[in-house]
DNA sequence: ACAATTCTACCGACCGTCCGGTTAGTTAAT
DNA sequence: ATTAACTAACCGGACGGTCGGTAGAATTGT
């Protein structure tokens, strides 16, 4: 009766998304070289040898939570935001879901610009390529503005760049406790950011 | 006749100074715990043995830099843009001043965020605090424009925050080799970030 | 003037520690 | 009896750091 079937990503156990998890907190605040297998081990109540009867490497494990985070990002900020036509409705639902998923602390997002350089070459290649591609999403969306008048006179790679550094910023200073609520901070930052970019003669 | 008095930050040596910026370097690219003091010592044609005859330890090395790059900010960003009383030019002068910093590859500035962890307690929470002056000079700046009718709606707290992400993510993806100068980037961040903030209802 | 001494800038070899990962075996439930 | 889910003990290697020593330049004593 406990969940029978739990066909996730990629069909994974109970324990594997709890040890995904925690190991994703983890590197969120210690770092990815600075997190030793037996400190995983021990917040999930395992030996280190029990650990890695769940996971193949440290670099897999790395490498397992950064998929489960580009896969959120695209189901939870680029699909949704997709459906919306109006190119500022679209970089508004661009920076409010990604914003969300920040400030509801999915760690596992927030590691995926930080610790790049623990994968191997490979699997780094696959995790920045598909960043590219949720990159030029944006990019596209600024440029579906400038075509219809809308953008203020920037280069849009800058103004991608720029935003993602916003964006990626915010987890290394929001705190859920601070004074703003999480709702609050990303509707500044889609204030700030919008008003950089639109051009707002016409006042829509 | 070539450098009889070198009184610089703190009196270090020539070769000191050598291996500061290329452990910076290094440190920049390949992260602080993935780089070992072999490593660095090979970097600058000596070996650890040899490289430890220069300083205390590897956190006191990463220290040294943090410090030098906070006197950097200081000296180069904060100090020239005091001087402006108008508080918009002011926010462009931070903007550009530190930009350039960036630009201009000084790599010791760039790890001042990505490497605090690497520190002992005591040091990091020193660096914090001069951190944490930088940052009221700018959201001073931007109280400054508010009570002057010239800032947006917006929390200066997070557009502080804002300001700092798209500072800090600029050496991560700006290359000196690219299309556009550092000079256009940093132009270019100005007007997204000022126009973000800065109401322009009466066009200055 | 020159030998003796001291100092600067380094090196080869080494040490204890910790890490990622493995192995051989145990336990509990089917 | 088998299997899933572990553990205690261990391994090779890399790391930060140290130690004893030394070539050569600089300083000092006479």
């Amino acid at each position: 009766m406990k969940s029978p079937k739990k066909p996730s990503i990629a069909a994974e156990s109970d324990r594997t998304i709890d040890i995904y998890t925690k190991a994703a907190e983890i590197f969120h605040e210690q770092g990815f070289d600075a997190t030793s297998m037996s400190n995983i081990a021990a917040a999930v109540d395992l030996t280190k040898a029990g650990l890695y009867y769940y996971i193949e490497s440290k670099e897999d494990l790395l490498f397992a939570i950064m998929n489960y985070a580009m896969e959120r990002l695209e189901t939870m900020v680029i699909e949704p935001s997709r459906q919306f036509d109006d190119p500022r409705k679209r970089l508004e639902s661009i920076i409010a879901c990604h914003g969300r998923l920040l400030t509801e602390g999915n760690t596992a997002v927030a590691i995926l610009t930080d610790e790049i350089e623990g994968l191997k070459p490979k699997h780094r290649q696959q995790i920045l390529d598909r960043k590219r591609v949720y990159m030029e999403f944006v990019r596209d969306t600024l440029e579906a503005l400038r075509a219809a008048g809308r953008l203020r006179d920037v280069d849009s790679t800058v103004a991608t760049f720029s935003l993602f550094g916003t964006l990626l910023w915010l987890p290394r200073w929001y705190h859920a406790d601070g004074k703003l609520t999480g709702d609050q901070v990303i509707e500044e930052i889609t204030k700030i950011a919008t008003g950089g970019l639109i051009n707002d003669v016409d006042g829509n």
